[in-house]
DNA sequence: GATACACCTTTACGCAACGTCAATGTCAAT
DNA sequence: ATTGACATTGACGTTGCGTAAAGGTGTATC
């Protein structure tokens, strides 16, 4: 039995079109051509064909497939294995998506609730890439993936109004250390209170708090060129300023 | 605060290429161009782009994205509603995709049998489709669509045994009938075991079998052009013997 | 023998959402 | 003045075909 290109489409229920572009590919050429041109497929390209279907019907991307039927060693069951796991991962994917947007949809009581929701979810998340960016490999680097990863874990768990309080208190400090600096005395009232503020600021991001820890930090906001930067934007020597009060409060000079 | 490409880019976690395509598309235009050119984005911009992401993290297409941000009246609730439809949908696909990997997976007691069954399923299916497309009109006409839905079915549910050995009657009774053409007598012994045979080889098919329905049938492969060839592409006569022996078989004249 | 009509061919653009050069211009620092 | 990082606009590639467009072939009918 010989099969012209339409025959064969509506025989296996495709469109001519596919035929084409599967000749095109190479996953499925015709046995001959006749004499005008035409493409002629005989019993062996209807049983490729038949494969060939049955496996994109699983979902395998054309490319698999041409290397499952072209080399008969090829391990069918292997591929369709790891194309199992693949679809695995997907569904728990779309699961995720799904549960999101669930959840979204319970959070809209009207729309502006939600408005800020996605904002401050953004946020969070921007943060932590900013961060990431900016200092991810030194910090990583200095206290270790495990300290990093739980810092960010804490930051995503945070609560709108956590979140709120976070950088209020961001604020706060620099507002304080501002005043501070014109006392000129890190061991004074103000200084103190910035570095207590900071301590407090830090283990909205630490799980942990040591005396050791803060100090160290302090002194990384005067050597790293862009923490200091950040610091001593409206106030040159404010990093260093702000290393000394902590110095003090934690009372570890190093 | 003023973003340029890579900076609006490494705050989000996309690339650059994405901000001049959402440019290019018109769902997130810069704020201005500055005298060189460059892209600048405010903060309206950040806020918007913060939106986007949300939107395109739960898997909404750029289309849909681009009619909730821009237009505020749209009911972005009603859109992920709907979207949540979609993806469940999608999650039920996958599920059958897996299922169905699984069992090809489980079948496969070496890479034999499944090819097997691969080309059985096909088959069968050609097989009704090619029925359907050749004479399916004229017999769904004749019959009612019941009767052909049922027969379809039927082949479907076939166990390979039973597709094999309704396929091996048919060559049967292609034998039979030849011989019995020989001796010319519809009524003779070899005919009526073709008659007969004709008739379990039916009954893979019919849901009911009726002697009116079989002579039916008979008459038709001499009425119908498309049969007639087949039954005649060896002998010519072939089919109306056929039709002889069956109306003998079945006692029905027409 | 002309005409109609169904079927065949190749060529090529379109789709989604960018990735990836390529060629070229700009900014800040050495 | 040069380097290096960053910016720009094209424009092609990806996946699996759908969908014309422009033209040749096969068969039946008038």
């Amino acid at each position: 039995m010989e099969y012209t290109v339409q025959k064969l489409a509506s025989l296996a229920g495709i469109s001519t079109r596919t035929l084409r572009y599967y000749d095109e590919i190479g996953i499925l050429k015709p046995a001959r051509i006749n004499s005008s041109g035409y493409r002629i497929y005989g019993q062996a390209e209807v049983d490729r064909l038949q494969q060939i279907l049955f496996y994109r019907e699983l979902g395998v991307s054309l490319d698999q497939i041409k290397e499952i039927v072209t080399d008969p060693s090829f391990d069918g069951a292997a591929a369709l294995m790891e194309h199992r796991q693949k679809l695995l991962e997907k569904r728990e994917q779309l699961d995720l998506l799904i549960a999101n947007v669930e959840k979204t949809i319970a959070m809209t009581e009207g729309r502006f609730k939600m408005s800020n929701k996605e904002k401050f979810e953004g946020f969070k998340k921007k943060m932590i890439d900013e961060n990431e960016k900016k200092y991810g490999k030194e910090v990583r680097a200095k206290y270790g993936d495990d300290v990093v990863n739980q810092s960010n874990a804490k930051v995503m768990n945070m609560s709108e109004e956590q979140y709120q309080e976070v950088t209020a208190l961001a604020e706060e400090i620099k507002t304080i250390l501002a005043a501070a600096m014109k006392t000129g005395n890190p061991a004074g009232e103000l200084a103190q209170k910035a570095a207590d503020l900071h301590k407090r600021w830090l283990t909205y991001y630490w799980k942990d708090y040591s005396k050791e820890a803060h100090a160290g930090l302090a002194q990384m906001y005067v050597d790293d060129e862009r923490f200091k930067a950040y610091y001593d934007k409206d106030q040159p020597g404010t990093a260093e300023f702000l290393r000394d009060a902590i110095e003090i409060y934690t009372g570890i000079k190093k």
